[in-house]
DNA sequence: GCCAACGTTGGC
DNA sequence: GCCAACGTTGGC
C-alpha cells in the first residue's frame, strides 16, 4: 500500500525544474536534520508519491508530483566536514540521518498556492495549513492527496 | 526585513 | 527536568 507525502524546497536552493533538469530526472533528498521529519522519511517506501512544495517562495505553493525511488539510506552529507549539512554525531556507523532518492513525475500546469489551499474544505486539517507548521517532510492523508490533484486538474 | 512559532542547547 | 537563550523556518 503506497503512501502519500509532502517535501518542501526552497526553489532558490533546489526546484521542481531542478529536478527535472537532474540527471534521470533524480535526485537524493540530503539535508533534512529534524528527527520528526527524519522519521517520515525513513518510513518512505519505493512507489510513495509526494507533492513537491516551494517553501519561502513567491507565492509559496504546491507545483508538481515526485516519486520516491529508493528507500531511506544514510545521509552521507552529514558524514562530510565540508557539507553545510554536516553533524559530527552522525557517523557511517551510526547514522542518525537518513535521505531517500525522488524522481520527478509531473509540474502542475498551474501552482497550487497556499492561500488558494486554505480555502478548500477538504484541506483544513492538512500539516501543510497548521498555523506555526515548519515539517519539511510530512504525510498527506489519501483524500487530502485526491482533493489535491483534482485541484490540480481543474486549474488546468 | 519582520517576526511568530518551533526545535535544540546547556546551565542550573 | 526545567526553562531561558538561541538559531532556524517560512509566511507575510
Amino acid at each position: 500500500m503506497s503512501q502519500y507525502w509532502l517535501l518542501k524546497s526552497e526553489p532558490k536552493t533546489f526546484s521542481i525544474d531542478d529536478l527535472a533538469a537532474s540527471p534521470r530526472q533524480t535526485t537524493c533528498w540530503e539535508g533534512v536534520r529534524n528527527y520528526q521529519a527524519r522519521n517520515f522519511l525513513c518510513a518512505m517506501k519505493r512507489g510513495d508519491q509526494a507533492f513537491f512544495y516551494h517553501s519561502n517562495a513567491d507565492p509559496p505553493a504546491i507545483v508538481g508530483v515526485v516519486e520516491v525511488v529508493k528507500a531511506s539510506y544514510p545521509d552521507h552529507y552529514a558524514f562530510d566536514s565540508n557539507s553545510r549539512y554536516y553533524d559530527s554525531k552522525s557517523t557511517p556507523e551510526a547514522s542518525r540521518w537518513f535521505m531517500v532518492d525522488v524522481k520527478y513525475v509531473r509540474k502542475f500546469t498551474a501552482d497550487l498556492t497556499l492561500s488558494a489551499l486554505r480555502s478548500v474544505s477538504e484541506l483544513h486539517e492538512m500539516e501543510l495549513l497548521r498555523k506555526g507548521s515548519r515539517l519539511s517532510v510530512q504525510p498527506v492523508r489519501v483524500h487530502e492527496w485526491k482533493a489535491i490533484l483534482r485541484l490540480a486538474r481543474n486549474a488546468s
